[in-house]
DNA sequence: AATGAAAGGATTAAGCC
DNA sequence: GGCTTAATCCTTTCATT
């Protein structure tokens, strides 16, 4: 898929607004045909823009446990390993690996037994240490971002023309305005990283 | 809304994995005809355990900024005002609040921009201090529970029966299978909330 | 990307248990 | 109350331009 146009913005954020609302629907707001939308839908799927279309629960009416955020320490090499147990765990709904290679996830558990929650999903081998904090709220949107990011250098926000490009820096992909707005991010990624 | 029986939980997690899935579809799976299911639905909706259908979008293909995980450290009195304002930032993607009141939040901003962003979002004057973390990637598993988590209390994990009672703590249900585990949740709770 | 026809899905109403 | 079936209406898909 080439670039996003304003369209598929706007479709995408009807989709994140209602993603069960009809094409046809979609295709009045944007001034199209309900077959053109099926299309360029198909196309942010099969592009990977559109991972899955899903509903957003109040989990806290699910009677699933008390919502805890899981802070684990993990030495370099054994950050993949713990972040595919993690993914893999049942009770787990959120997971992020800071830059510098820590492991922090949500999960819904039984609050008094969370330390063996960690040593079965996790192993405490993998880890050097983990904290746990109890989540009193969580809130999450599926806002596509407006136009003001769409094209915004991720080192100094600054708009990302023809002139720009785009790197990858530890596996994911950023985008910048100029090469050394590139060297610049690049450099910080590296020292976050020898930190850790 | 009484209870979620074993139906509404199978349709959930269908519609988790495919919210645009064909309610006859779905019927077909759970035994029920697609009227009863669209019914189903319907209910769960009014009674807000389905929040809304949306998309979950692959935001790195979005030219959106960097991602980061942002902690504010936040004086009790002002947690409300400050996850108020992070919500409605435009940026945001989640928000959690402990339950000592610190509020996270994870945003696409331009990397050497996140000081200016939190200054314009929550003001310096609302928050004791701010951390700010690359993060690397991020999944989200929008999966709906095991039955083994369905009545799970939440203090030992045990299965909540009819015996057992629904309470708030913090402005938040939790469920319990007998009034000591609710005594001795609550106790950690407040405890946490004084050293807070 | 639009159109129109055909196929498929959702919703309604009536009736059952 | 919650379910089913059948009819209607709406949405999606496909072939064509």
């Amino acid at each position: 898929m080439g670039e996003l146009d304003e369209t598929d913005r706007r479709i995408l954020e009807l989709l994140a607004a209602d993603a069960r609302r009809p094409y046809s629907d979609i295709a009045d707001e944007v001034g199209l045909s309900a077959p053109a939308v099926s299309d360029r839908v198909t196309a942010l799927e099969e592009s990977g823009v559109v991972e899955r279309f899903t509903v957003d629960l109040d989990r806290s009416q699910l009677r699933e446990g008390a919502h805890v955020l899981v802070t684990l320490s993990v030495p370099p090499g054994n950050v993949d390993d713990v972040r595919a147990a993690v993914e893999g765990a049942d009770a787990v709904e959120h997971v992020f690996v800071t830059a510098d290679g820590d492991v922090l996830c949500t999960a819904r558990l039984a609050a008094a037994d969370v330390r063996a929650w960690v040593t079965d999903t996790v192993g405490t081998d993998a880890i050097t240490d983990f904290d746990v904090t109890l989540l009193a709220a969580s809130a999450w949107r599926p806002s596509v971002g407006g136009a003001e990011f769409a094209m915004a250098c991720d080192e100094c926000g600054n708009t990302v023309t023809s002139e720009g490009e785009t790197a990858r820096v530890g596996g994911d992909r950023y985008h910048f305005c100029c090469s050394s707005c590139e060297a610049a991010f690049r450099e910080r990624y590296e020292r976050h990283d020898a930190e850790a």
